[in-house]
DNA sequence: ATAGCACGCTTTTGAC
DNA sequence: GTCAAAAGCGTGCTAT
C-alpha cells in the first residue's frame, strides 16, 4: 500500500512538472513580448482576491502610504477615499462624484506648482482634518502634485491626531474565505 | 572542525530565533493597535525598493490594471502617467501640473455620473489615443469615476492598437543595483 | 504610530540581514574546508529534533525504505529495528544485543555474496516474517548485503501481508506529553 | 495581448489547483491508513535523486553523524563505508563482503554490552584508525551497539586527526546533472 | 559564450 | 486561523 501511494504521488508529480513547464512557456512568451512577468504576477494575485478583499487591501495600502508620505504625487485611490469618507461621515453617500468635470476642452496646462506650494497644500490637508472636514474636500485637481500632498497631510493628521488608530485603518474582521493570499509579507 | 561549524551555526540559529521573536512582538503590537500586518508587509517591501524600481513597479502595475479594466474608479497614478507621457511625447516635460487648481472653496458636489456617462468617458479615452492625444489630456476631475474610465479606454487602445507592446509597458533594462529583485525582464 | 512600527521593523530587518551575512560566512568557511553545506543543513535539522522525534523519523524512514527496496545494502537502523521488534513482541526487551561479537582479530574477508544469494536472503526474510519470527532474527553479519536484503524481505512481507498497515509504521500521535510509542489505534 | 496572457495563466492556475487537490487526496488517504506523510515526502525526495547523488548524500550524512556522535547505535551505512574504504585503500575492491555469515541458526542472544564495553569499542575504533586500519575492520556484529561506537570512534579520529578534512568527507565535484535538488538546506 | 552553481525570495504546505 | 519550515523559482555569478 505504501508502494501504491508512492507511485501515485510520483505520477502526480510528473503531471505537476508538465504543468509547470506549460506555465513557464506562457511566461516566456509574455516576456519575449516585452511584458513584465513580475508585474503580471502581482496582477494575478490581485485578481484572485474577492472584490471586497481587494478593496480592503488597496484602501489600506493607500492609507498607510499616505501616512508615511509615500504617495509621491499619486493621490489617494478610490478605495482609500471611500474608507476615509465612511469613517468621517458614515451617514453620507460613499462618493459624491468629482468636484467638477471641468471643461473637456484641451486644458491650458498651468505651470507646475512650486515645492512651497506643495508644502502649503500638505499643511492645508492637515488643517482640513483638524477642522473636521472630509477627505473629499480636497480642492486640487486630478494630477496636481498638491492633491497628493493635501491627501498626505490629511491622513498624517488623522493618524497622529487622536491617540488611537482611525477606524478606517483597521482591517475588516475575518470574513469568510476571501482568497486574500498575502501580497507582501 | 565539523563540530565547530555545527556549533557556530547552532549558536547563530539561536540568535535568529531571538530576533524572530522580537519581530513578532512588534507585529503583535501593531496588530493589537488595529493595524494590518499584511499591509505593513507590503509597505516594507515597497520601501525596500529603490526609487526608480518602485516607480517602474507601480507604473507598470497601474498600466496593466488599466488595460485589464481593473482601475475601478482610481485613475492612473503618477508613475503610470509619467510612463505614458514619456512614451507619447519624449520631448515634452514630464508633468504639466494639474489642469486647474479650482477654487479651494468647498466644492458643490455634483451628482455622480451615470454608467452611461462613464462608458462614454471610456470611449473618449480610446478615441483620444487614436487621435494621438496624450494621457495628460484626460479632462475629468480628480475623483471622478469617468477619469479612471477615460484612462482605461486610453490604455486599452494603446495596448491593443499597435500589434506591439507600447514601450511604456516594457520594464526598464536590468540596472546594476536598483534593489529591484527580478524586473521580470 | 504606524511610522514607529515601520521603523522598528526596518531596524530589525537590518539586524536580520547582518545575521544572515554572519551565517553565510560560516557556511563559506565550511565549504572552503571541503565540507558539504547541504549535508550540514540536514544535520542541523536532525539535531533540532527531540530525541523521540528523531527516533520516530529515522525509524519510519528506514522502514519505508525497506518496504520499497531502497535499503541498497544498508541494513535497518537501530530505530527501525526497535520499532519492528516492539511491534512483534511487545513483551520482550528492546534489544537483545548483537548476535555474536565475533573474534576481534582481523576478519578474513570472504568473497561477496552473489546476486542469487542476496535474493535468497530476501526470500528468507519474508519467510521469517511469515513464520512469526522477529526482525532481530536476521542471521547475516554486519556489512553483508544479504543482511539488508533479509531486512527488506521481512519488511515487505510485513507491509503487504496483512491488509492493514503494521503498527510499527504508524507515526506516534501528536500527544502533548505521553511519551508512549503508541499504536494510536 | 496582456489580457490573453493573463487568461492563459489563470486557466493554468485552475489546473494547478485541481492537481493540488488530487495530490492532497492521495496524501489524506495515506494518512488515514496510518502512514506518515512527512516521511513519505522524504522518500520521494530521495527517489528523485540519481543513484550517485543519493550515494553521496547518504554517505556524507552518515559520516558527519558519526563524527558528531549521532549514530546512536546504528552503524555506518553502506555508502559511508564505501567512502571511507575508498579513501583508505583506493586500490582495493569496494566491498569485501561480510566478515562472516555466521550460522543462520537462531542466534542465542548474548546480554547487551555494558556502557563500559561500548566506550571501549569507541576507543578501539579510534585506535584502529591510528594504526592505519580500514573501516571494514570493525569486528562487531550487525546490531551490536559496539559496532556503531567503533564506527564513531574511527570517524572521529579520521576527522580530527589530520589537520585537514578527509577526502571521504568532501562532496564529489560537479558531475553532470544529477537531479539532486537539495534535501537539507 | 555558455552552462552549471549558489543565493535569496516567494509561495506553499504542515503544525499548533 | 495563525505561523514557521520547506520547497520551488528566478537570477546573477563564475568558472570553463
Amino acid at each position: 500500500c505504501l508502494a501504491e501511494v508512492v507511485e501515485d504521488l510520483e505520477g502526480l508529480a510528473v503531471e505537476q512538472e508538465a504543468l509547470r513547464l506549460r506555465i513557464n512557456s506562457v511566461k516566456d512568451r509574455a516576456k519575449s513580448r516585452g511584458l513584465s512577468v513580475k508585474v503580471i504576477g502581482s496582477i494575478l494575485k490581485l485578481r484572485k482576491m474577492s472584490e471586497e478583499a481587494r478593496a480592503e487591501y488597496e484602501g489600506l495600502l493607500d492609507l498607510y502610504k499616505a501616512d508615511l508620505g509615500m504617495l509621491d504625487g499619486t493621490p489617494l485611490g478610490k478605495y482609500a477615499r471611500d474608507r476615509m469618507a465612511k469613517e468621517k461621515k458614515p451617514e453620507e453617500d460613499l462618493e459624491a462624484g468629482a468636484p467638477a468635470p471641468e471643461d473637456p476642452a484641451e486644458p491650458e496646462a498651468p505651470p507646475p506648482p512650486t515645492p512651497e506650494e506643495i508644502e502649503a497644500a500638505r499643511k492645508a490637508g492637515g488643517a482640513a482634518f483638524a477642522e473636521g472636514r472630509d477627505v473629499l474636500a480636497n480642492p486640487f485637481g486630478a494630477a496636481d502634485p498638491r492633491r497628493a500632498a493635501w491627501d498626505e497631510g490629511f491622513c498624517a493628521a488623522a493618524g497622529s491626531d487622536g491617540m488611537d488608530i482611525p477606524d478606517a485603518w483597521r482591517p475588516a474582521k475575518p470574513r469568510k474565505k476571501d482568497g486574500s493570499k498575502g501580497d507582501g509579507k
